[in-house]
Order: structure tokens, then C-alpha cells, then sequence
DNA sequence: CAGTGGTCTAGACCACGCA
DNA sequence: GCGTGGTCTAGACCACTGT
């Protein structure tokens, strides 16, 4: 519980959650209100407050209003995921990015799609159907849904030869998403999509996307086996 | 691309991102300095200051000194994903939480062991594989290598009652981890442990934490089909 | 109602990186 | 060098919430 000194908000950070490290303050016990923080550190009142926001963001301490700060007796493991743009992530492997349509529809969705987007009532949706290539073989499946009545201009796109996500991220961007990640077998048309061995295990990640409250896009994105997310501290 | 008053530094935050939303600055363009943004939105740079840091760790726009504030053309689409403590996250659902311990050794760590732990030389660990049951059901199997070196005090735990991962979130918190996801088919021990077809897709979690350079422990949790994680915007 | 964190401000200085 | 974002400060007021 040494106090030094000198330089910035995360060094206050990093001595805050030093105390908790060497259990100076343990599980679920009640940290010094920020002021009087600042003052044994030497800073100001919202120095302290940032380095707070940070420990909170990361899961590590709790704060309320009049209840002051505690320690988390579950550290929530907090992880950030960056979810690139296919192409990009194909290229920062050293890989080749290749795009192939594989069909598209219009369509009213399908009750599972409409609770997704949270529709209260059936709209007319674009399906389009797509492989991500990286050296030319399969590496990502899409199959993606985009809501005609929120992105009628997707009609005037060429998607044979240009990607729907690319085309959205440059034309329709969104405010609010949902992400989950799931593991799927592959059955007989993914695994001849994919060119893998039927009963493959797969990993799935599906987003929804909206402006405001209007569903613009979902899609399910299904990966060669092999694949894996990181994440960060 | 109206400006209007009052309230707080999401409003600063939602009026810049409406700017980019309606297009008024589009992919690549560079926004005005935050200094301007002040002036025009009648508060002080520091609250710009924030709602920008926002936009930022969003992955909307991209910030460097001298260069200014521009749109970022390929948003990053960054999720933050929350691990609880298997034991909570059961209770949430509204499943009654059990623990099972299948089995512990003492061994030395196997070169992928090693090399995901950072260690450059092979350490003595304690294997502990155990199973995390909801409602008296396999819920998720965890195999779990604990460094003897630095967190020796976990021989003295009876594991037969006390789930390792909570022993080591109350006495060796960690401020570094590591974090992979991905899918995996049920061999025939996994199956039977699990209780499941063979060759089901399992989703699978693999942590590393540690303090400092330290590794305390690395853990790979298989997880019943149809197991979901879910993140938020 | 009172204590605590949350936010805002105005001003200052620093640090990085482009010219 | 110099423009821009990054951080720090001291003080003020607000908003939530436990008592």
C-alpha cells in the first residue's frame, strides 16, 4: 500500500489495483472515497474518477452512488472483441480475399428472423447468400438478411461482384447491434459450401444491426473449422 | 446536422455520430477539431474530449495528434463480452449450480501447455478436470493447469468441494488474460462426460491469466450444445 | 436528507507526429 | 516548429440511492 508519484491517470490506476492485487483491500470490502484517494495520491479528485471508471469498466471494483467503491467479489472477466470486416481479417493473415455470391431471394421473413430483428410485423427482406474466399477456398459462409424496407437501395447494388457488408458499412451505418457466438455441425450443404467433412464442428457468429430501432441487417456467418476469435485483456 | 443544447456528454457523443449517420461527414473525412466541435455545440473541449474517446473505442472514428478526428472507413465492429463465473451464470438462468471434480495430477506441462502459458522452460502444475452441472446436469466441462509455481497454495484446497476457478478468483486475482473461442466435435470422452451424441459441436472457451509475467493458470471449458455467448453493443 | 459518484467547465501544460 | 489530441486541475453543481 506504498504511495508514489508522478505521471497520469493509469499509474493512479495501477496503484489503486495494486491494493487489491496485494489484498490491502479484498473481495467485496469498501474502497476510500475518491477524494480522500486523491488526497493520499497527490491528485485530483477526477483523476482518481477516471482511473476508477477504468477498474470498473475492466469488472474489477463496483461503484454506486452514496454506496461508494467496492470490490467485485466475482471479477466479471470482461473481454473486447474487434469483429473486422472479412476482407481485412483475410488480408492481415496474408491471405488472398475472394467473394463469391452464391444466390440471393426477396422474401418476407421467416418468423425466427423477424424475432431477431425484433419486427412486429413480416417485412419484405433481401436473402443473400455468400462465401468469403481466402487463396481462393471457402473460408466464411453468409447468410445474410437485409431489411428492404429500411435498405431499399441494396436493390441497385451489383452483388455479384460487390459484397452486401461492404456495401452497408459504407452506405447504411448502424447505431445499435446484437452478437452472439455459437458452435454448429455442419450438415450436408454447409459442409459442400465449405468443402469439409459433414458433422464438421463450426463456429457461428451472427449480428443483427439497426438504426435506432430499425433492423437494417442480420447475418449468420459460418467459419471453416479451424477458426477462432481472440480477445484481449 | 442541427445542434441543439443541454444534457450531457452522450448527447455530444449522439450528435457527432448523427453527423456521420446522416452522411454530412462521410468515410474518411476528417471532423472539425474538437476545439470547433466545442464552439459549435456550446460546451467545453473536455466534454467533446469525452464523447469523442467514445466514438473512438467504438471504432467509428480515428483519432492521432496533429492529424485530427476522421471517420473511420471500415467501422470496427467491437463487442464487449462478459465471462461470468460459471456458478452465476447458472444462477441467472434459474438453474440450481453443482460441481463435480473428475479428476487431479501433478505433471509437468506438455509443450502446447507451456507455449500457451508463456513459459520458457517446463513448471511443475496441478491438472485439475472438472465438470460445472446445471440442474444436476452437465452444463460445461473444464480442464483446468494451475501453476505450482506461483499459486503453490492451491494444493493445500480440498477440490472435492471448492471449484479451483473460484479458490483463484478470491486469492490469486490476475491482471493480464488471454482469451480464444472456438468449436470442437465431441470425441468419445468429451461425449460421455458431457453426456451427448459423439461428434457433437461444442462451443470452447480457452483462458490464460496472469500477473504480470507470472502465469497462474490456463483453462479450456467445453460447453453442451447449444450453448450461446452473447455480447452487446 | 445527506453522502457519494457522475458530469461539466475553463484553463493550463504536455506529447506526439506531420511539415 | 506547431497544431492537434491527451491529460491534469480546482471547483462547482447534479443525480442517484441508502439511511
Amino acid at each position: 500500500m506504498t504511495v508514489l508519484r508522478r505521471q497520469g491517470w493509469k499509474e493512479i490506476r495501477d496503484q489503486i489495483h495494486g491494493w487489491i492485487l496485494d489484498r490491502s483491500y479484498r473481495a467485496g470490502d469498501k474502497l476510500p472515497r475518491d477524494e480522500d484517494i486523491a488526497a493520499r495520491l497527490g491528485c485530483a479528485r477526477s483523476t482518481v474518477q477516471r482511473a476508477m471508471k477504468d477498474l470498473a469498466d475492466a469488472g474489477i471494483v463496483e461503484r454506486r452512488r452514496k454506496g461508494g467503491t467496492h470490490v467485485r467479489p466475482d471479477p466479471i472477466a470482461r473481454a473486447t472483441l474487434d469483429i473486422p470486416v472479412t476482407r481485412t481479417e483475410i488480408e492481415q493473415r496474408g491471405g488472398v480475399y475472394g467473394y463469391q455470391l452464391v444466390r440471393t431471394q426477396r422474401l418476407t421473413t421467416p418468423p425466427v428472423i423477424a424475432a431477431t430483428m425484433g419486427l412486429t410485423r413480416a417485412e419484405e427482406h433481401l436473402r443473400v447468400e455468400a462465401l468469403h474466399l481466402c487463396d481462393q477456398r471457402p473460408f466464411i459462409f453468409e447468410d445474410r438478411w437485409i431489411n428492404l424496407h429500411n435498405a431499399p437501395e441494396i436493390l441497385d447494388v451489383d452483388l455479384t461482384c460487390q459484397n452486401a457488408n461492404e456495401w452497408l458499412m459504407q452506405n447504411k451505418p448502424y447505431n445499435r447491434y446484437d452478437f452472439r457466438i455459437l458452435a454448429q455441425s455442419a450438415d450436408a450443404e454447409i459442409a459442400h459450401l465449405l468443402d469439409v467433412p459433414v458433422k464438421s464442428a463450426l463456429l457461428v457468429t451472427e449480428r443483427t444491426t439497426w438504426i435506432d430501432d430499425a433492423s437494417i441487417t442480420t447475418v449468420r456467418a459460418i467459419a471453416i473449422p479451424g477458426y477462432q476469435i481472440l480477445a484481449k485483456s
